[in-house]
DNA sequence: TCAAACTTTCAATACTTATTGAAAGTTTTA
DNA sequence: TAAAACTTTCAATAAGTATTGAAAGTTTGA
């Protein structure tokens, strides 16, 4: 394989494994090709190289550096923007999961609060049941949410962080 | 809030769940539905209850039941087909691990490792950046894959067994 | 202060994915 | 073996998402 094929087989690659997981395929292509490059690039470049327009350009550049995923860089000498990813994967995948735990995972915990607060014992035993069911999805969640903390801030964390560095 | 809305809202909430991390958002909600009912439904009462068609919740019954999320279930003197979710959260939550893994994972370490072959030498230094990146992409995912795998079978682990008991 | 360089916005449009529903297929019962 | 009960399929269509590109907005340098 030449390297230009194997570079545009990246991209796709990460772009089929962003829409697998509910991000934008586009976005995850423009991260994908500055992760692979060891320049910053310029807005006008990832419109080239993806062969995308300048509006989607720039709108997935800023969702980007949203999800503090990608930087804004200035060059002297130069009026417009370049852009480069942050290329430690380690926080790359730690940002990640930190943004989708403050935009879903922390309403979807508040809504199953609200929904577990059905007067059970005013209603039916179904509704009682049913009550108790979204607790329990409650709690489980919210470990599950708790034992990603846990991982993301691994490093303050003297028992947990061991564990990391063995597998990092 | 009363019961019927209650369960309405839990149904839709999971439904959005789904949607942001690349499942059909139907299918989360027949699994909602699911989860949520003491009793196994039919095909019938999910189209019902969901205000679906007949192909729609058929399809996503199928697919639910290939996820190993939802069960078939046949009643005596009935001649149709019930389905009942798996009511434990934790199994649910090691089955789409790892079926993602199985479908998404696998797939992507397969094709890194073939991208990375594309020989750094022969071309510019360039390229063998570019090969020696993917290959460090290619480990990362490789770690942050076994560490999944490890979770899910942590019961089997003496270690992260006892981890994962103090969690539950 | 002006105009060139650059960035952002957003309505129109294209693309992707999900859904319907009726027809075809299968299984069961009598 | 026939027909009723049920399940599956799939082409047509609807719904949902992403993309374009040109116009509007902003910043910079002379």
């Amino acid at each position: 394989m030449q390297f230009k094929e194997g570079k545009e087989q990246f991209i796709q690659l990460w772009g089929t494994l962003g829409s697998d997981w509910g991000i934008n395929r586009t976005m995850a292509q423009v991260h994908a090709l500055l992760l692979i490059s060891r320049e910053s690039l310029s807005t006008e470049q990832v419109m080239e190289e993806l062969g995308i327009s300048r509006g989607n350009a720039n709108m997935n550049l800023r969702e980007l550096i949203d999800w503090n995923l990608v930087y804004r860089e200035l060059k002297k000498g130069e009026r417009k923007e370049f852009f480069r990813a942050e290329q430690d994967l380690w926080e790359v995948a730690k940002r990640v999961a930190h943004e989708r735990r403050r935009r879903e995972i922390q309403p979807l915990l508040n809504n199953l609060k609200e929904i577990a607060k059905i007067d059970g014992k005013k209603d039916s035993p179904e509704a009682e049941a049913f009550a108790d069911r979204v607790k329990e999805i409650q709690r489980f969640v919210g470990k599950l949410d708790s034992a990603v903390e846990t991982v993301i801030k691994a490093e303050e964390n003297w028992f947990f962080g061991r564990i990391l560095k063995i597998m990092k």
